[in-house]
DNA sequence: TTAATTCGTGTGGACGTACACGCAAGAGGA
DNA sequence: TCCTCTTGCGTGTACGTCCACACGAATTAA
């Protein structure tokens, strides 16, 4: 580990020179230039971080833009949650975290709010690119901020890490869940809240796939219930009927139709663990919980920036968030795994 | 963030009374002492870790005290990968892991493998305390320096964190797997390599009680193969045969049933996603899979150590490792989650 | 009474980096 | 010739903590 003093010191100049050589400050001869590059490169010198954060003065500062946690209280809020966790990890190293809200019915309002971000002056940022041609649009303005994925990704875009789980993946298993009691379901449908949401048509679509073989699935959009709930209630009354919500609305679909006195008759598999989805769960009325570990993803987004961030080289990186599978027995305890 | 210098200013002494009360250093008048801990406390005084540990004299060393990775390859071996994975994120504050291994059927050779680690003059360590008298025994010996548990805990001693699944959620989970398609099984086994191996006990215990109402249980030590197999291999004349194999072996059994050409016949839910057990499981030899994160919880405890050492205080925690369920299809791509 | 010890406290590095400042030498313009 | 501006470099200090050392005063021992 040799230090700027070691180089400085080989070099035959003072810590000084060799600290603007390296911060590419100016003011030194080609000569001590061309020398203190060679020394640092040979002798693999790598900056203190500890030394290097001590200053108070520059803190690095994380943006996060995020749908408004108000609208999908759970899997947003658990993500905030783990973004949270990672702030206190790095808070003594002189890092925070700023936040930035969307509304994700309103496609103009993700690079509004990214441009809030920027206006604090952020290092480098964390968002789910749900809205795609914001996300575009935002990285296109400011190409020389390094920015994470999670929740989803978008392929032609070049993030320094990709935090997200494989949909498809997760139909299959949605699927398996589904069928693994025997093909005893008289008909299958899904149900999405958000038309177009790119992770959801994926499940439902890979879903659908692996469920042909043998039965039909009927795919709906939740904007129309009273259509879709006679349907549901109609179709119950031949068998049991398997419901495959492909976001984290599953336990608002339990509730109506337990309130419908027709619980019983319903297979439903949904999405993440949020506090109503967990209740429902555990009453029986979700007969299965895919998760996407919400909390994980916001954590490891913000360290993989950090370490982006500090140690300059770093890949860019696709990591799978698995698929987890909850169902009574193993719902956790504490949600700090979430 | 208040410093020890606005401490000092605030006490109307210097920085060095401060830092002698706060590291407990003595040679501080009573009033003082007194005065520093009130100021300390209400203004929330943390060291800053990078003003700390920038003296590079003093290295932070850890400890691990595992079973030769070699006898139980995947598992133990993930576990070591966590905790390499926390050692790079430590190394730039000046922290490393240093390794022993026991014989786990060798209950004498833990204490040995752990004066190994002390001779290395270790700050603290993480250890799975499946040899609990010789775990107590270590504690006894080296009382100031603290621990963590992973794996699995023992209730009378007082690490500062244990990181360990509940056995009892894992065993029903295993039951609920089993009859999830209907009471279709025939007979049901459990089976353990490790006689008297706690989480293993308790995983079969809370199975068997889950099983009981509708079936008999029959509880295997994997030592007598023959006896086994022979009784295996007639129960499947009669049906389907459930096989809960409580350690990470499954896919040895599997493979033997296999080989018999007999796999069809039976549903093993095993532990731990080996890569032995991931090819089973994708092969569909083995049922299902329940995972207990063992790279989080190498990663978690070197991390939870390391907090404990830097702000001194922190509470001593039990967290429960989550119940994870694999299937067919959803076997993580990268073992990097695990 | 004098010397030795203890106690309470302050001082001043050191860790490695960042950066403001200052200083000398040379160039250019009036 | 004097003044200013630029270039190339060194110096010094701050960041917050740790710790060795020093120093006066009080206490104890001889």
């Amino acid at each position: 580990m040799i230090t700027i003093k070691e180089i400085a010191e080989k070099a035959g100049v003072s810590a000084g020179t060799v600290d603007r050589v390296l911060h590419d400050r100016g003011r030194v001869s080609p000569e001590n230039i061309e020398k203190i590059r060679r020394i640092a490169e040979e002798n693999g010198y790598v900056p203190n971080q500890l030394a290097r954060r001590l200053q108070g003065s520059r803190l690095l500062r994380f943006g996060a833009l995020m749908p408004e946690l108000g609208t999908e209280y759970g899997y947003w809020q658990q993500i905030a949650n783990g973004l949270e966790e990672a702030k206190r990890e790095l808070e003594t190293l002189n890092a925070e975290i700023v936040y930035s809200f969307f509304d994700r019915k309103d496609p103009e309002s993700f690079v509004r709010a990214g441009e809030v971000l920027f206006s604090s002056d952020i290092d480098a940022y964390i968002t789910a690119p749900i809205l795609a041609d914001g996300m575009r649009e935002l990285a296109s303005r400011h190409p020389d901020v390094p920015y994470a994925f999670i929740d989803s990704s978008l392929p032609d875009l070049s993030p320094i890490f990709d935090f997200s789980q494989d949909p498809i993946a997760a139909g299959y298993t949605a699927a398996r869940l589904m069928r693994l009691p025997g093909d005893d379901l008289s008909s299958v449908f899904t149900i999405q809240m958000h038309k177009g949401a790119f992770n959801g048509e994926m499940r439902a679509a890979a879903f659908t796939d692996r469920m042909r073989p043998c039965m039909q699935v009927e795919n709906f959009y939740a904007d129309r219930w009273e259509e879709m709930e006679e349907r549901l209630m109609k179709a119950s009354q031949s068998g049991l009927v398997g419901i495959f919500v492909v976001d984290d609305q599953a336990s608002m679909i339990a509730r109506k139709l337990d309130a419908n006195g027709a619980a019983g008759h319903f297979r439903i598999v949904g999405f993440d663990l949020s506090e109503e989805n967990r209740r429902c769960l555990s009453d029986g009325l979700i007969y299965a919980i895919i998760g996407q570990r919400p909390g994980m993803q916001g954590h490891d987004a913000v360290m993989a920036l950090y370490n982006h961030l500090m140690h300059v080289s770093s890949p860019r990186e696709r990591l799978s968030v698995p698929v987890d599978i909850y169902i009574r027995e193993n719902i956790p305890e504490s949600p700090h795994w979430l």
